[in-house]
RNA sequence: GCGCCCGUAGCUCAACUGGAAGAGCAGUGGGUUUCUAACCCAUUGGUUGCAGGUUCAAGUCCUGCCGGGCGCGCCA
């Protein structure tokens, strides 16, 4: 079904007949509500060329687009098309706010979503951390946030599959298998060099507990490999676990083991080389990265012969692309930025156009108390980690609190206020405005209301149109939120709708002793209630009936 | 030295691919015999780091500075 906005769209371009791009003709939500429900610029793109002062522009459009929208069938929607300082502002009608509402109950749950013909695919690769460890709270946010994307652009009708690379051979896994098998000869008294550069977090000293528990205290006869495999399995097990816990399951693990077994390693090389991409020099193998946009040439095999990092990802995005996602999105942390050209310049390389490889940063974390920041230590091995930010403050409020800001920006995260339960905080302050109307319709009590057709013209009130203003923004909110991928408008939006509502209910009962006009009231808080879950689900957060 | 992100109210941050400067918190003063006070109302607060440029229009784009963060390996 095709949207108001975009109707209105269409109307817009007709009136103007001009080839200016789409995006000239989109409804935008003013900031200020004194510029009605929808509002547009594209007086001022047409001024210079037709030399005319861009509100002489709006008043001949605004007539224009008016007829268009009678002759369409939408002219009982809008209430007028306003010219005002050259923006074009459009008001909704009383019976336009209606159909919101009428809408949101129809539809239910699909309320603000989407179809796509074809649907656009889409890879999204986020999280991706080394099975060394526990997850970080930088891991937290990518998590948070490449979730919901994925969830925002289903919504928008994508086909998305959201993907974890395991990064299970090398170095760091290695190391991991070193530093378990030291722990636990520690803990028999027979001493063991701790390896340079070892994990020393306290957690591998658990887990080699936990093997002299189960296995005994007979296993230094075991090969590394050994040590390598039990100590990955129990860290990538956990990393699943946490994110499990957070409403998190990855639809694809794609593993680097896999990637080398499989040969898909030799074969993206192999691609590089029939290009005349790759020449030998310093003893060691170079891909030509410049000739595609890269700083300097990149080593993909060492003086030892042994792999740099880049080779299995190079063949990582190489799998990626030849699955045939229109998009491939990489969230990553911000220690990586300068690895965004050379993935891209290989992506160019291989023959895939890198305008299709989407690489966001996501931000550095940092966590306070009350405004004093929580000390992270990484030397010793010991920081916070996600699950005891996860374990203290709820899932709920974690992942608000990681989309509160863009993903470009430096999070400051407060625990304290993040588990706080009370007005300044955001997330209870959203789902106690859901609350509240579950609350209203389980004590309804007059029961022949649900037979009342309400009356929707009936809402009035200026708390009831600010109301159901703010539901008719929800769709669009969420289509600008999906096409810049980016959630955090999502979370300021639906903070300002549950303030609206907020404000509604202490202005006006719900139920009174006028039937007519409850049943309009319930309709309108009944659509309240469906589009803070609705918006809400996206986040993956949940939506109380009770607090 | 080079690259990326950030610089907006006391604090934390918005401003949707240039479009009409805004929230929350903190501060101050008020409001519940009624469907949840985890709520609401009022009020204080601005040279958008600085200087230029492009534009009808710049927080947004360009140039140069200043300040903060991160990266710049034949590590992953």
């Amino acid at each position: 079904m095709v949207s108001l906005e975009e109707r209105l769209s269409q109307a817009l371009r007709h009136s103007v007949r001009s080839d200016l791009p789409d995006a000239a003709f989109r409804w935008d939500v003013p900031k200020d509500a004194t510029f009605g429900d929808l509002s547009n610029a594209v007086s001022f793109k047409l001024a210079g060329p037709r030399k005319q002062s861009p509100q002489r522009i709006a008043e001949e459009l605004s007539a224009a687009v008016m007829a268009r929208c009678r002759t369409q069938g939408l002219g009982g929607w809008i209430a007028r098309v306003e010219p005002k300082a050259g923006f074009l502002n459009v008001f909704l009608s009383q019976e336009g706010l209606a159909q919101v509402l009428r809408d949101i109950l129809r539809q239910g749950r699909r309320f603000g979503t989407r179809r796509q013909h074809p649907a656009l695919s889409l890879n999204i690769e986020f999280v991706s951390a080394n099975p060394t460890g526990p997850l970080s709270v930088a891991h937290g946010r990518q998590a948070a946030v490449g979730d919901v994307i994925a969830r925002l652009l289903r919504s928008q009708g994508a086909r998305v599959t959201t993907e974890f690379y395991l990064n299970d051979e090398g170095r760091q896994v290695e190391m991991l298998g070193r530093s378990l098998r030291a722990r636990y000869a520690e803990l028999l008294g027979v001493p063991e060099p701790f390896p340079e550069d070892g994990y020393q977090g306290a957690y591998v000293t658990d887990s080699a507990g936990r093997l002299r528990k189960t296995q005994g205290d007979g296993l230094l006869d075991k090969p590394l490999e050994w040590f390598i495999e039990e100590g990955m399995q129990e860290q990538l097990a956990r990393i699943r676990q946490d994110l499990e816990q957070f409403g998190l399951t990855f639809d694809q693990w794609t593993s680097q083991r896999w990637l080398r077994t499989s040969g898909r390693i030799d074969q993206a090389l192999e691609t590089l080389k029939a290009k005349g991409l790759l020449y030998d020099s310093d003893g060691a193998t170079w891909f030509a990265s410049t000739k595609f946009g890269d700083d300097k040439d990149r080593v993909l095999r060492k003086r030892d012969r042994e792999l740099t990092y880049l080779a299995p990802d190079i063949a990582y995005h190489q799998w990626k692309f030849q699955r045939g996602y229109d998009q491939l999105l990489n969230l990553w942390g911000p220690d990586h930025h300068g690895y965004i050209q050379r993935l891209k310049a290989s992506a160019a390389a291989l023959g895939f156009p890198a305008d299709r490889l989407i690489i966001r940063i996501v931000q550095l974390v940092t966590l306070s108390r009350q405004g004093k920041p929580v000390p992270m230590s990484k030397r010793e091995g010991e920081f916070v980690t996600f699950r005891e930010v996860l374990d203290e403050v709820g899932v709920d409020a974690t992942r608000f609190f990681y989309l509160m800001r863009t993903m470009d920006s430096h999070l400051e995260f407060d625990l304290e206020l993040a588990k706080r339960q009370s007005q300044d905080n955001p997330v209870y302050y959203i789902q106690y405005a859901h609350a509240r109307i579950c609350s209203i319709l389980g004590k309804e009590r007059l029961p022949w209301w649900r037979k009342l057709r309400p009356d929707l013209h009936l809402l009035q009130a200026p708390e009831e149109q600010l109301l159901m203003r703010a539901l008719f923004q929800y769709p669009l909110m969420l289509q600008v939120c999906a096409a810049a991928m980016e959630p955090h408008g999502l979370t300021v939006y639906l903070r300002k709708l549950a303030e609206t509502f907020h404000v509604f209910y202490t202005q006006h009962r719900v139920i009174s002793e006028q039937p007519a006009l409850s049943a309009a009231r319930l309709a309108l808080v009944q659509a309240t209630r469906q589009v803070l879950a609705n918006g809400l689900g996206i986040l993956g957060i949940s939506a109380p009936t009770r607090m």
